[in-house]
RNA sequence: GCGUCUGUAGCUCAACCGGAUAGAGCAACGGCCUUCUAAGCCGUAGGUUGCAGGUUCGAUUCCUGCCAGGCGCGCCA
């Protein structure tokens, strides 16, 4: 890599200047691509922080830095500028050669050779409760995770993705009165539907399917406790049939799907408790009551508290609840303490922006347990303002009026949910327009994206059509791309593999999405303004094989964020 | 009240973990289709980066305090 040997021979000099100064520390070399061409293609910084430490200005220092540096024969010079920039200029025909290595990677240029063995990675995400449909948050969510998963694997990390099952707890007894109250209204039944119950047409599905496998007298007759147990267990089947084929809908699949339940069954929640308990941060206490809440009854209980504060959290946490049964959290910790012991080095969750103030308690909870190294990452996505026309969408859970993903996925495509959940950061909230996703317009990235993709083919297709053909690309001569437009988009090819390197390492999938808008944009430029098929061979050939290397990157882009590159639009 | 995220052009967002003249799209205005896809391109205009301090050679970026908005704050998951 280039900017590797750069670095390398600046570090060279660094260590020359720093001979007299054998306690000063040397600063990191850091090399950017300037944003404007007069300031060549790297540039370093060193000479500014190293000014301080040599106590002569920054340009003084840079012109020594030029003193004495080796640098690989592809640069064929740098200069100083500025307040003590210095700018490297690189022979052009080296960064044209990228287009041959591109070509001949093909859907792998840019991804990682093998899967690298710094560790296993756990990615859990979605975790949408199976107590009915998801809606169009929790589809960010999933698709922010997915993205996140390939990514990931593309620079090589090894990564499995998990879905944790909330199938315990009390939500699971309203699951299960729920359906068993609409059972009771298809038979003719006079019910009662209580506010707190799931209103959902969903509910009434689960409950016509239920009567067709089991018989209604039958049910009727069985202990509550036993048929709570057996409706609860079912809809809860039905719910996760649902949500898979949901996310199979936006093309999302797991590799495994945890359950929570399976934790309280096997006794390792309890477990868990036991080892908190030996490991003596688990005392018998009461809550002081909540700040900034009304609560008119507020009782305080003694009650089995996790010492979370010493480990950085705000206030104490509990295991148990009154009725002896153990808290999400307690489950939760035993959730993550599951996926440490499977052998993950690294555990990253992707959280709705509501469990924001639950980051704190896991991460205590697992610097309790494990110490720093194993405290999951936490990715808090915000909300979505679904919107129609600018206005928002009136949603209600209560009143069973939500939209779903799935409704949403329908109504305007898969690639274009996917891609504008991943055209922002993950901490700003976005504003999702049903019908400004519809349009095939410039208010739509997606399709800016993949009509330069489709445009592409299109050149390559009439590109043939008159008789040209690229042939071996080692044999294409790269030199007669010399125009700005040509010259921006190789630079932009070549910075393919470091833009997914930082996209990963800050976890930051979005920057893909902006990565292949800008290449797009950097090639309908070139487009407008040079002509691929024309009577010289030398230089058709060239630009099909520039044009090609473009269509790959951004069909490689756009197989990450788990969007289409289509060869007509 | 506390925690957390956000605040950048009229609108929606960028700005490469402190760097050079803060960039795109939409909206506005003016151009470009008898030649490879106009779902596109070129140009003009638009900014005290919420406010006030601080650290630094240098701050949209880091720190502190305010202001405004989102989310959350008993054994619900």
């Amino acid at each position: 890599m280039m900017k590797q040997a750069l670095e390398l021979a600046l570090q060279g000099a660094l260590q020359e200047l720093l001979k007299d100064h054998p306690d000063a520390v040397a600063p990191e070399v850091q090399l950017t691509r300037p944003k404007i061409k007069e300031h060549g293609d790297y540039a370093a910084n060193v000479a500014m922080p190293l000014a301080r430490v040599l106590k002569k200005s920054p340009q003084q220092v840079a012109a020594a830095l030029l003193e004495v540096v080796k640098w690989p024969d592809s640069v064929v010079g740098a200069d100083i500028a500025g307040p003590g920039f210095i700018n490297i200029r690189l022979r052009q025909a080296s960064e044209a050669e990228v287009l041959k290595t591109i070509i001949s990677a093909a859907e792998n240029y840019g991804r990682a050779a093998g899967v690298d063995d710094t560790g296993r990675i756990n990615l859990e995400f979605v975790s949408a409760n199976p107590t009915g449909p998801m809606h169009v948050g929790h589809g960010r969510g999933a698709v922010v995770g997915d993205s996140l998963a390939n990514l990931l694997k593309a620079v090589g990390k090894n990564v499995q993705r998990e879905y944790y099952i909330n199938d315990a707890g009390a939500q699971v007894g309203v699951l299960a009165n729920s359906v068993w109250l609409r059972m009771q209204e298809l038979q003719g039944e006079e019910i009662d539907f209580p506010d707190g119950a799931y209103p959902g047409e969903y509910i009434v599905q689960i409950a016509a399917d239920l009567l067709q496998q089991h018989d209604y007298q039958a049910l009727s007759a069985m202990d509550a406790a036993d048929r709570a147990a057996l409706i609860g267990r079912a809809a809860i089947d039905a719910n996760m049939a649902m949500i898979r084929d949901d996310l199979q809908a936006i093309g999302i699949s797991f590799d495994l799907y945890f359950s929570e339940q399976s934790l309280h069954a096997s006794g390792r929640v309890n477990e868990l408790i036991d080892k908190l308990r030996s490991d003596g941060v688990v005392y018998t206490g009461t809550l002081p009551p909540p700040k900034g809440k009304e609560i008119e009854d507020y009782t305080p209980v003694e009650q089995q508290l996790f010492r979370t504060t010493d480990f950085g959290d705000d206030v104490d946490r509990p295991l148990a609840k009154q009725d002896g049964t153990a808290t999400y959290f307690a489950a939760d910790i035993a959730y993550h303490y599951d996926k440490h012991l499977r052998g993950f080095d690294r555990m990253i969750d992707v959280w709705g922006a509501d469990h924001g103030g639950y980051v704190s308690r896991v991460q205590a909870a697992m610097k309790a347990l494990t110490g720093r190294d194993a405290q999951p990452d936490v990715l808090l996505v915000q909300m979505v303002n679904l919107t129609r026309d600018g206005k928002p969408v009136k949603m209600s859970k209560r009143a069973g009026t939500f939209v779903t993903l799935r409704e949403v996925v329908d109504e305007v495509g898969r690639d274009a949910v996917r891609f504008n959940f991943m055209t922002r950061r993950v901490e700003s909230q976005l504003d999702f327009d049903l019908e400004g996703a519809k349009q095939k317009n410039d208010e739509n990235p997606v399709y800016y994206v993949q009509y330069a993709h489709a445009r592409i083919a299109a050149i390559l297709r009439k590109a043939e059509e008159e008789g040209h053909t690229l042939g071996d690309p080692d044999d294409v001569d790269v030199s007669v791309l010399t125009s700005h437009e040509e010259q921006r988009l190789v630079a932009h090819l070549l910075s393919y593999p470091e833009a997914l390197q930082k996209a990963a390492e800050r976890l930051e999938a979005y920057r893909v999405a902006t990565f292949a808008m800008r290449l797009a944009a950097d090639f309908h430029s070139f487009y407008h303004k040079n002509r691929v098929v024309t009577d010289d061979v030398v230089l058709t050939r060239a630009r099909m094989l520039l044009i090609r290397a473009v269509g790959q990157v951004i069909s490689n882009a756009l197989t990450i964020l788990g969007v289409s590159a289509p060869e007509r639009m």
